[in-house]
DNA sequence: TTGAAAGCGGTACCAA
DNA sequence: TTGGTACCGCTTTCAA
């Protein structure tokens, strides 16, 4: 550490000038005579140099830094996620400048526009709003942008990629395993669904009621928080209002619930413990995102898992990889999801006795 | 957006100076006439006209981000405390450059220094460290360290401060809760406890069990992972490992524990329902932190709360007046926790009836 | 194959 | 009270 040590001072110990240590700190060594690089890499090893990025930026106009925006890092979910990117991040060399939107489309456009005054020109955006014109004129001044959690929409830039898996595709797969397991009064809990992947996955539940040949306006429903009241850390809120509503002993009581993730999830398990039932018996229940927390609850929850870890690793390298792809053409790609299925899921009416009596095992 | 506006055209179209412009930018507006500063500001407006940091900070030294680094944000209680600090520094006009350290010295050191080389100048570190050895170079280069979740220690430089709970009363109070309902045989489940923060906690617990006339050694003790394998997401699975041994048939079981943190807590409830146990009547259990997640569980999780909100502005406070105050001191401010009573903790060999047939109601 | 020199966009000092 | 000017540390032509 200490005193920093300039691109000068390196040149001057290496005896050359400060455009061949340049050279070589950005890999322009192809005509460089061995033995030159080899006095200049002593030097910046003898004088432990490392670049000062604030004036690299200033004059080449790049970072190193990639930006990241999330609905909010309070939320288990986006958490780990966050971590899994600064791993992937890191491991290219980036770091990684964290936001928080709160899903607020007004805090996004800021904070992209503020990472691009940043110099940033990197930024996964975990954005499901339907339209990205918030942040089309960065996009067109050359953000790279890499969507996450929210596929490709028709209207949106040609550049931009998005990484998320398929929500509809999931929805079914949660619908469906309710379904075999013979529950016929399932229920869809969500707050607002007007995200994207939202109402993906609220379509790909109709789409598997429907294919049952059932249909949804027989399912019960609940509304009661059809607007955005609710951040993302709040969804467990909203479980829990919806279970109050649902359950209600005058309700049309759905023998089973798919939530729209795993925290409206466990608010629901919360809320119906507050009725007095008991999750995987009196009533099922299915959450999204596949986060530790569902493994952990009692009953351990079954869940429609994403896969985070190798979706940050694509998302970075979409990210990082800006100019080395001359096309510049954007895409989307589409992971296919998968159930875990613990105990919170269990065939209707079940006959199986109280679980305080019967020690159940680990889940998996 | 668009194209960049550089100071000079501002200068240009308000009729003045760049240095004028630089100095209504840094608030050296004392000696300025009205008239002038209007202009200026108009300018300002007009263009649209936002600083380059690159360039500002390659000049002055300074910056506006703020270096945040915690153990993993894939841990829920970290997640929230780095929303917390987000938002309190963003109210102070700065940005949080966020890095996990995976509470390893070796990763705390990197992403310190890497920080201090970009030209951050302020860090609040998470860290629970014994020694602050590991940057204490950097901290003697003039480094404003805040450390979160660490009182303060003999040895820390003197220019350091310190934002923490009183985790030694938080470990009384946990422990005296539960003597208060009747136990006598309570364990302290936690991974590794070299970290102050945990060996505070401990020392809290041994000091009430004394108090109460009892003896540590007479308590049932768990010692299976003593060293450090686990990172703090990993939290949960220590947990769920001393549940295991502790309640185990043959075991000299504990009518209650207090568990290092909510993250194991919820571990140890799922040990304990592995074991065919039901919390808060086979066996309580109290944790640390308050994270969103303990209200939610089933049963509801009694915790030691700490007020993240509260610590992560005077943290960020602390962190961002930076030269503000000259006398460079350092200082340790230790806040109280308060216990939040749930459901997870009740009178030994209750003789409550089964929770399936008695609805709870909601907590608190 | 290497070097000299001109900035990138601000800030800070000093002169006016 | 304002303006001129050097310069922060690096990259990038362009010339040698």
């Amino acid at each position: 550490m200490g005193d920093r040590v300039t691109i000068q001072e390196v040149a001057a110990a290496a005896g050359v000038s400060a455009s061949s240590v340049s050279n070589l700190l950005n890999g322009r060594t192809g005509k460089m005579v061995p033995a030159t690089r080899e006095r200049i890499e002593r030097a910046i090893a003898d004088l432990g140099y490392r670049p000062n990025r604030a004036a690299r930026q200033l004059r080449s106009g790049r970072t190193q830094t990639l930006g990241l925006v999330v609905p909010s890092v309070g939320n288990p979910f986006w958490g780990a996620f966050a971590r899994e990117v600064e791993v992937a991040a890191l491991e290219l060399g980036c770091n990684v400048l964290l936001c928080n939107s709160e899903r607020d489309a007004a805090r996004e456009r800021r904070y992209v526009e503020e990472l691009w005054e940043d110099g940033i020109r990197s930024i996964i955006l975990c954005t499901s709003l339907p339209s990205l014109d918030h942040v089309a004129d960065v996009i067109e001044d050359g953000l790279r942008l890499v969507t996450f959690d929210r596929p490709a929409q028709p209207n949106d830039p040609a550049s931009v990629i998005s990484i998320s898996i398929d929500n509809n595709v999931g929805g079914q797969i949660a619908t469906s395993h309710l379904l075999g397991l013979g529950h016929d009064k399932i229920a869809f809990v969500s707050g607002s669904i007007r995200s994207v992947n939202r109402a993906a996955r609220y379509r790909g539940y109709c789409d598997a009621i429907e294919a049952a040949g059932m249909s949804v306006t027989d399912m019960p429903s609940w509304t009661g928080f059809g607007a955005e009241q609710f951040g993302d850390v709040e969804a467990a809120q909203v479980g829990r209002a919806a279970a109050h509503a649902l359950l209600a002993p005058d309700a049309d009581r759905p023998t089973a619930i798919v939530a729209v993730n795993d925290m409206t999830a466990l608010g629901f398990c919360r809320g119906a413990r507050d009725m007095g039932l008991v999750v995987g018996e009196d009533v099922s229940v299915i959450g999204f995102d596949g986060i530790i927390l569902a493994e952990l609850y009692d009953p351990p929850l079954t869940s429609v898992r994403q896969p985070i870890g190798e979706m940050a690793r694509l998302a970075v390298g979409e990210a990082v990889q800006a100019g080395a792809r001359s096309d510049g053409a954007g895409r989307s790609v589409l992971l296919r999801p998968e159930i875990v299925v613990r105990e919170s899921t269990r065939p209707p009416h079940s006959t199986a006795t109280s679980r305080a009596d019967v020690p159940t095992g680990g889940s998996r």
